[in-house]
DNA sequence: GTTGAGCGTT
């Protein structure tokens, strides 16, 4: 079989790209993942049946259907992960690398003797790293310290070091956290929390648990009481929570809907405009829980 | 002039 290239496109309505193939009628799937990184195979579409089917692959070489590569286009194939999905893998390493540190915010100072002044915080924590600003909270009247007090490093990596450890800071021991007002898991937690949809009333939180863990880390499950159909899980790593959005899984023999956890404060009385006991209950109700919608519920 | 596991007058 002399030269001849065969047709492969990312998609079947996609222009095809030419791949050569070798002297044998084969092709290397290294052929094709020169053109379309992370390539795993090759489709196309049987033209007498019109499903698609699998190209022969043997230890890396395509194999011709009916040793004939004939003139069909060829769809490229990707593992497991779909293509759109590695694409917001990709998206998502490239917004952390571009944004490459992480913002600092306002530490609080727990335990601070009563004479500690703002010059002492500064001198104390700026062996640390460069320091934004400190703060002595004292009463207005007395002037009094109330023993508690902020700092602001210039680098994330010292603020995690200042958090992870206690200070003895002018004889006690004193703790730096992020305040409350900084705590609230809105905004970080988000991206890192999952909507699971369609749950049924036997999976308890081990379960999901247990099926999540093939993922990545996950740092919390949460199925509300009573049962609503419908749980969150949050992963360590807000990529593999993100990757995982769109998709239907199998958990135990049934299909669960992932989309993004969105923040709350949503529009509860939208989706149930006849809850019973009224709006007023219904607000005081979600108000008090973590619940979180997807947006397509919205 | 006191206190101690706390959350920020602007």
């Amino acid at each position: 079989m002399s030269e001849l290239y065969i047709r492969v496109a990312e998609d079947e309505n996609e222009e095809p790209m030419e791949i050569p193939s070798e002297d044998d009628g084969t092709v290397l799937l290294s052929s094709v993942a020169a053109q379309f990184p992370g390539a795993c195979g090759l489709r196309y579409r049987n033209p007498e049946s019109q499903c698609m089917r699998g190209v022969r692959l043997v230890e890396g070489v395509l194999h011709a259907p009916e040793n004939d590569w004939g003139n069909l286009v060829y769809v490229v194939n990707y593992p497991k992960d779909n293509k759109r999905k590695m694409d917001e893998i990709d998206a998502a390493s490239a917004v952390k690398v571009k944004r490459g540190f992480q913002k600092t915010s306002d530490l609080i100072v727990l335990g601070l003797p009563w004479k500690t002044t703002e010059q002492d915080l500064k001198d104390y924590f700026s062996t640390f790293g460069e320091v934004i600003m400190v703060q002595v909270k004292r009463d207005a009247k007395t002037g009094n310290s109330k023993g508690f007090g902020f700092v602001r490093f210039t680098d994330y990596e010292t603020q995690t070091k200042v958090i992870a450890q206690r200070h003895m800071i002018d004889g006690r021991w004193c703790d730096c956290k992020l305040p409350n007002s900084k705590a609230c898991p809105d905004e970080p937690m988000r991206s890192r929390k999952i909507f699971v949809g369609r749950c049924t009333e036997d999976m308890t939180t081990d379960d999901l648990r247990q099926y999540f863990m093939q993922y990545g880390e996950v740092t919390d499950v949460f199925i509300p009481k009573p049962f609503r159909a419908f749980a969150f899980v949050t992963f360590a790593d807000d990529q593999v929570a993100q990757a995982l959005c769109g998709e239907d899984l199998i958990i135990k023999g049934v299909s669960v809907h992932i989309s993004n956890a969105e923040p709350k404060h949503n529009n509860i009385h939208q989706l149930f405009p006849n809850f019973p006991g009224g709006s007023a209950s219904l607000a005081a109700m979600f108000d008090r829980s973590q619940y979180q919608f997807p947006s397509s519920h919205v």
